[in-house]
DNA sequence: GACCGGT
DNA sequence: ACCGGTCAACGCAAT
DNA sequence: ATTGCG
C-alpha cells in the first residue's frame, strides 16, 4: 500500500485544494485512510476523468469513514468553489432543480474526495443532450445475500452475464463488462443518442424480460427481493432521467475499499467475485492493460 | 465536511 | 476560540 | 397513496 497525500494545499491544474483529516481511517478492515483515497483518485484520474466528464453527478459521502452515517449529494453547496462547474437538472416530481456538479479535471475530482466522497455516480447522458443517453448500462444485480458469500452470489451474476452478451451479440453489439465492486457486474454498450430514456428501457425491458422468462430459474426483473430469492436482479431502472450509475474506476463502500473495474469476458469466466480490484491493487492492473473501457467514452472509437 | 450562530 | 446543531436524494413500478 | 428498492 502507497502513502496516502497529506492534509494541507496541493495545487492541481493551477487550483489551490486543501486537504483535510487524511490520516482518518476511512475503511478499518483494510487499514486505509482518506489519505490513501485521495491518493487513489489522484493516480487515477486519467482513467477515470473520461468517464465523468460533462455527465451530472451524484456523490456518496462518507465523511467519518465507511462505518459511519453517509448521504448522497444531488445538490452542489453553497461553499462550493466558484470554479467547480455545476449543471442545473430539473426534478418536477419533487418540484425543484439541483445543481449538479461537474468533474472537469483532477482538481474537481481532489477537492470531491477531500468531502469524504467515497462513491461518484454518474448520469448516463451528457449535458449538451441530457434527454438522450449515449451509454446503455445492463445491470446485473446478485440474488438475495443471506447466507450467500461474495463468491456463491457472484456465480449466477457472472452466467447471466454471459447469456446477455450472447444476446447483445446477436443484436450487432459487442457489449464490455466491468465489476461493480459492490456484488454485481455492470455490461456497458455505447448509443447514439437518437433514443430517449423511457426509449431505451423500454427496449431493454422487452430484452431482460424475454431471458428472465427463457431462464425463470436463473433470473428475476421483479424488484421486490421476495419474489426474486435467490434469483439475479435484472435492473432496468438504471436507464431512467436523473438515475445514475457507479462509473468505472469509483471506489465503492466496501470492507476492503474494491472499485469498479473493466474485465475481459476471457477473465470474466474465472473472476472470483466482484471486489477482486481494490484500490490498492487497481493502479497496477491498469498500468498493464490501461482502460478497456475507454471506447464506451471516446468520441468515434 | 463545512458552515453558522451562540457563548 | 470553541462548541453544538444543521445540512447534504430521488424516481420507478408493484401493491 | 404508499413503499421497496437501488
Ligand atoms: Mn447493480
Ligand atoms: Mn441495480
Amino acid at each position: 500500500m502507497l502513502d496516502g497525500l497529506s492534509s494541507g494545499e496541493i495545487e492541481l491544474v493551477g487550483r489551490k485544494v486543501r486537504l483535510t483529516h487524511t490520516d482518518r481511517i476511512y475503511f478499518p478492515e483494510a487499514g486505509i485512510t482518506k489519505g490513501h483515497i485521495i491518493r487513489y483518485y489522484l493516480d487515477i484520474s486519467p482513467l477515470l476523468l473520461p468517464h465523468l466528464r460533462d455527465r451530472p453527478l451524484n456523490l456518496e459521502r462518507f465523511p467519518e469513514g465507511v462505518g459511519a452515517e453517509s448521504f448522497y449529494q444531488k445538490n452542489a453547496s453553497a461553499f462550493f468553489p466558484s470554479w467547480l462547474r455545476t449543471f442545473s437538472v430539473d426534478y418536477p416530481r419533487a418540484h425543484k432543480t439541483n445543481r449538479h456538479v461537474l468533474v472537469d479535471d483532477a482538481a474537481g475530482l481532489i477537492y470531491l474526495a477531500n468531502l469524504g466522497t467515497i462513491t461518484f455516480h454518474a448520469f448516463l447522458s451528457r449535458i449538451d443532450d441530457l434527454t438522450h443517453p449515449d451509454l446503455l448500462i445492463l445491470d446485473v444485480d446478485p440474488p438475495d445475500l443471506a447466507g450467500l458469500t461474495r463468491e456463491e452470489s457472484f456465480k449466477p451474476v457472472v452466467e447471466t452475464a454471459f447469456l446477455l452478451r450472447e444476446e447483445l451479440l446477436a443484436l450487432g453489439m459487442a457489449p464490455r463488462v466491468k465489476t461493480t465492486g459492490k456484488r454485481g457486474l455492470h455490461l456497458g454498450v455505447s448509443l447514439d443518442r437518437r433514443s430517449t430514456y423511457n426509449e431505451v428501457r423500454t427496449a431493454l425491458t422487452e430484452l431482460f424480460t424475454r431471458l428472465s422468462e427463457r431462464r425463470p430459474d436463473l433470473m428475476s426483473r421483479a424488484v421486490r427481493k421476495e419474489k426474486r430469492r435467490h434469483r439475479v436482479y435484472l435492473d432496468a431502472l438504471r436507464m431512467a432521467m436523473g438515475a445514475t450509475v457507479a462509473p468505472p474506476y469509483t471506489v465503492r463502500a466496501t470492507a476492503v475499499a474494491s472499485i469498479s473495474m473493466p474485465v475481459t469476458w476471457e477473465e470474466l469466466a474465472t473472476l472470483e467475485h466482484s471486489q477482486v480490484y481494490t484500490v490498492a491493487n487497481a493502479l497496477a492492473r491498469v498500468t498493464s492493460v490501461g482502460d478497456l473501457w475507454a471506447p464506451l467514452v471516446t468520441p468515434g472509437a
